[in-house]
DNA sequence: ATATTTGTCCAAAGCGCTTTGGATTTTTGG
DNA sequence: CCAAAAATCCAAAGCGCTTTGGACAAATAT
């Protein structure tokens, strides 16, 4: 394994104009720049990375918490968040780091993160109401930005989708289909996105002088099952909804299952808008009918997160990185006008 | 941020004392020791990674590369597998290092990450037919683990399941309840796994005289949808299959809901056995009729081919990490005999 | 009693890079 | 043609830790 002194020795020069030619400085000469470039080529060098952090004091990679302790799920939404953030990162070669976190000392992994120049900055996903890492990161004075919000004023660089208007506008819009029994299947209702969700549907409802019927609304991990389950209760119910907005893709599947087992057609009987984050297994165009989707790309976003991090440790100050991305409504066969009408 | 030197000052001791209190070594005195100890989290000292690693020469860190690149999709089975990594490398305090592949230089990924001590060992999963990454990666020198195997004779560590084995206990299975025409979907053929269960599936088949018949054969990403279409396929020709051997669960779930667009009872028409890498939020068991499967948990085998990782680093030699591990047949209600016998 | 070992601790030399503060040469301006 | 400015390069001092090779005192052996 070749050094910078090795090289500098080969080429005839100080370490230090190696180290400036290779880093892009403009105090050295640009034939002598070629040369070096040439010859670090072709003896296949490759500068050590630890010392390099530890010179230049940064770390060279960006940390996210792989949050495979709640209840042992690995999100699909984290994996394609994370893609999003890897599409980025490469382009500056940059690391991701993940620290798996085992049991519930997720705080502790955070600190171990933030500590040490292991990492630049933390990439926080999935905030829950009164999320305690968010106050912990401040503290330790780690930079970091979230991929949703948080309630509290905390001056943090953030990126969120406007889940309340996205989830209100697909709420009216299927009370202008005429639809007046509407039910709501909800992420886990501790996440601080599922708690925009339901605000957006009561509020869009309540336009309409409606009130929320706790009977008509679920909430649990983003699973088919529990969206079987949810949509089977519903039906059981004596004025069963005659339409669903539901949380997420996965769920939307259970209750599209749901629905076929009791013999309803979606689209018909029983209209659907699901939230789509874009997995690129998954697409709504290609079910039969078509799903009705609130759209927002969460790679998209990843890759969004990882240029704001990248911003924060250029210097930008956390208050001015902060973006609410709208989300689009896109109307497809499994939404229809309320029966009977 | 408090150093060690300020550390060994504040103790009125001198930094190689430190140091050694800190990392275990026999040299210090225990009360020593001790006094480092408590004041070191008193004041919350966090050695600074980098120049430990420059010290040291380690880093402290695994790769492993994340396969976004292929289509798009990333696949649950190698975030499950993640996952079991991360579970034992917590033990130790080792990050996971990944980096992200744009395009098609994924070799260059690799290249990038064994150079430079940036990772100390890397995990390569998911190998294909003739894979190039190991051999680029016993040029390097750096030292990996394979989850799954090559063809190739070179000496690695690595950590299979006994796919052919496993394909070919579910085939016989079907045969002994009197099946005779026996599909199969498979995985993406280029990948070496899918190469081992085909063989598995013929060689059942051949010890019956039975002839594999590509009319009853596919293999594509894991996914719902590809599950789909294939049982569709099968389910036009002129003699339908009347059992089949599934690659994963995703696949299964798009075969059962191609069997039930058909009329067709899962368990009593055709039978099915899926393979199961165990995931949380897919269990067999709850299915109805619960899933027959060749099981064998796929974040287990992260944990394990992490552990290796570090034996690896500890000096063992790589030839002697290699285990293939067997694969269970779990018969639930999703196969039955053969209808008419 | 002295010689040897053992237990504790420390000074200083790296690890491989970046970066500061010149030194030396070349170019420019008057 | 000479002084000032610009261009080009270098020596050496870190970055914060680990580790080698003692130093010194206390315990043990002779």
């Amino acid at each position: 394994m070749i050094k910078l002194k090795d090289l500098a020795r080969q080429l005839g020069l100080s370490p230090t104009t190696v180290s400036r030619a290779l880093n892009g400085y403009p105090e050295v000469n640009e034939k002598t720049r070629q040369r070096v470039l040439e010859t670090a080529r072709r003896l296949d060098y490759r500068p050590n990375a630890s010392a390099r952090r530890l010179a230049t004091g940064r770390a060279g990679a960006i940390g996210a918490v792989f949050p495979s302790n709640r209840n042992l799920l690995v999100d699909p939404h984290f994996v394609e968040f994370l893609a999003g953030i890897g599409e980025r990162l490469i382009e500056d070669e940059i690391d991701i780091v993940l620290s798996p976190t085992s049991g519930d000392d997720e705080l502790a992994s955070y600190r171990r993160m933030a500590g040490g120049t292991r990492v630049d900055a933390i990439i926080l996903s999935s905030p829950v109401v009164g999320d305690l890492r968010v106050p912990l990161l401040m503290e330790l004075g780690c930079p970091f930005v979230v991929h949703g919000r948080t309630q509290s004023d905390a001056q943090h660089a953030w990126l969120d989708i406007d889940n309340e208007g996205g989830f209100r506008h697909a709420t009216k819009h299927l009370l202008d289909l005429g639809h007046q029994r509407i039910a709501l299947i909800n992420g886990d209702s501790r996440f601080s996105y599922a708690v925009y969700r339901e605000r957006g549907y009561r509020s869009a409802l309540e336009a309409r002088a409606i009130q929320a019927d706790p009977r008509l609304m679920a909430s649990g991990t983003m699973t088919d099952e529990v969206g079987y389950r949810a949509t089977e209760r519903f039906l059981a119910e004596a004025q069963p909804p005659t339409a669903i907005v539901v949380g997420s893709m996965m769920l939307a599947l259970g209750a599209f299952r749901a629905l076929r087992s009791a013999g309803l057609v979606l689209g018909q009987d029983v209209s659907i808008i699901a939230h789509d984050d874009v997995f690129p297994f998954l697409n709504p165009d290609r079910m039969v009918p078509p799903m009705s989707t609130t759209r927002s790309p969460i790679r998209a976003a990843g890759t969004r997160v990882a240029e704001m991090a990248i911003d924060l440790l250029t210097g930008r100050s956390p208050g001015t990185l902060q973006e609410l991305w709208p989300v689009d409504l896109i109307i497809r066969g499994s939404t229809g006008p309320a029966p009977g009408r």
